[in-house]
DNA sequence: ACGCTGACTGGGT
DNA sequence: CACCCAGCCAGCG
């Protein structure tokens, strides 16, 4: 068995440790997880979504806090009602207050 | 093997 | 904040 855990493992793990009513980004996972790039974050996060499985994906935005990944829930829609279920108000795709809602994976280290 | 695409980001204008 | 450009790396035809 020398399966190794493939990177998409380890955003999951992160993603897994955003606490409700927060969000983090793409880049700020990659930066965590040295992967270089943050592209590799949204495709780990799509292969979630391919699948049954208990990642908030849904706190999870881009650097500006928009919902980039919205369109790939289903229903569509449900991101941005997943976030407000938490009490985090999205307007125009956006999170509000992103600057304040903001958590980062380097938090972790912080324990 | 090759090239394009994509849930991205940072820098410059 | 908005637009354009370049760098980034895995997945797929």
């Amino acid at each position: 068995m020398t399966e190794e855990p493939h990177y998409y493992e380890l955003v999951f793990e992160v993603a897994r440790h955003i606490p409700a009513g927060r969000v983090t980004t793409y880049g700020a996972i990659a930066n965590y997880l040295c992967l270089g790039s943050a592209r590799m974050v949204g495709w780990a996060l799509h292969q979630c979504a391919a699948g049954p499985s208990d990642v908030p994906a849904h706190r999870v935005v881009n650097r500006l806090g928009e919902l980039s990944g919205r369109h790939h829930f289903r229903p569509p829609g449900a991101m941005q009602e997943r976030l407000e279920a938490e009490g985090v108000t999205v307007a125009d795709d956006r999170v509000a207050d992103f600057r304040e809602r903001f958590w980062s994976p380097e938090e972790l280290d912080n324990e």
